[in-house]
DNA sequence: CCAATACTTAGGTCAAGGCCTAAGTAATTA
DNA sequence: TAATTACTTAGGCCTTGACCTAAGTATTGG
């Protein structure tokens, strides 16, 4: 997959706040389905179409034991999320420095003449 | 509107290769629609509704002078999604360190027996 | 072993998303 | 002022997303 791809995808698991929420949850730890359902008032069917577009973007994994499903967060994935905000943040505060730059350097040309 | 609607705004704008692309793109400087549009294969109409997107989102602002647009990065909301992640970030790595608190313990209690 | 529990599968509705063509409008340029 | 440029608007097509109900399967507790 490209690595775009990814990108699209972790966006898109985030880009819904009962994904989210469930994400806020399991930073706190593992947890079931039922457990992560419990707070949302909508069919479990529904609900578990959410765990299944964080499971599917690798941003949690999931095991069943039993009859239960338990979910933790896969840190890893984070990374690809964070990775390119920080990329443009790097990109457009360079841009700024060099602007501020032009600017010192025109006053100072200003001031000598 | 809620916080997290915004935060549904702004990842959903982030959840397209195409806008992700914009962004880089205006991270090096402004840049009008037609050169924004010029990288890829679509047709404007459709072009520009990913900027219409961006704009919603406040990811970027625009000014048209003329019969030009130029569109810019509005920085300021790229702090929702970073925020958030960091947020989690922090949960998670806070529970980690518990956990390792946990452990150390455990093997004192053990070597102490 | 029977019922309850914890999901899972199947399939349906409706709105939104992403693309298109065709036809505008407004600002510039020749 | 006529043509070109730089978008903009309108509307259509098809897929995907987010929800639902109904019915299934596989554990597990009584």
């Amino acid at each position: 997959m490209a690595q775009s791809a990814v990108a699209d995808d972790v966006f898109y698991a985030l880009s819904n706040s009962t994904r989210r929420r469930v994400l806020e949850q399991l930073s706190t730890g593992p947890a079931t389905v039922s457990e992560l359902a419990a707070p949302f008032d909508m069919r479990l069917p529904s609900f578990v179409q959410h765990l299944s577009v964080l499971e599917q973007s690798r941003l949690v994994k999931s095991k069943k034991r039993g009859r239960v499903r338990t979910y933790e967060l896969a840190p890893e994935r984070f990374k690809v999320a964070e990775n390119w905000l920080s990329e443009r943040r790097r990109e457009w505060e360079a841009r700024l420095d060099r602007f501020d730059e032009y600017v010192k350097q025109l006053k100072e040309k200003e001031s000598a003449s």
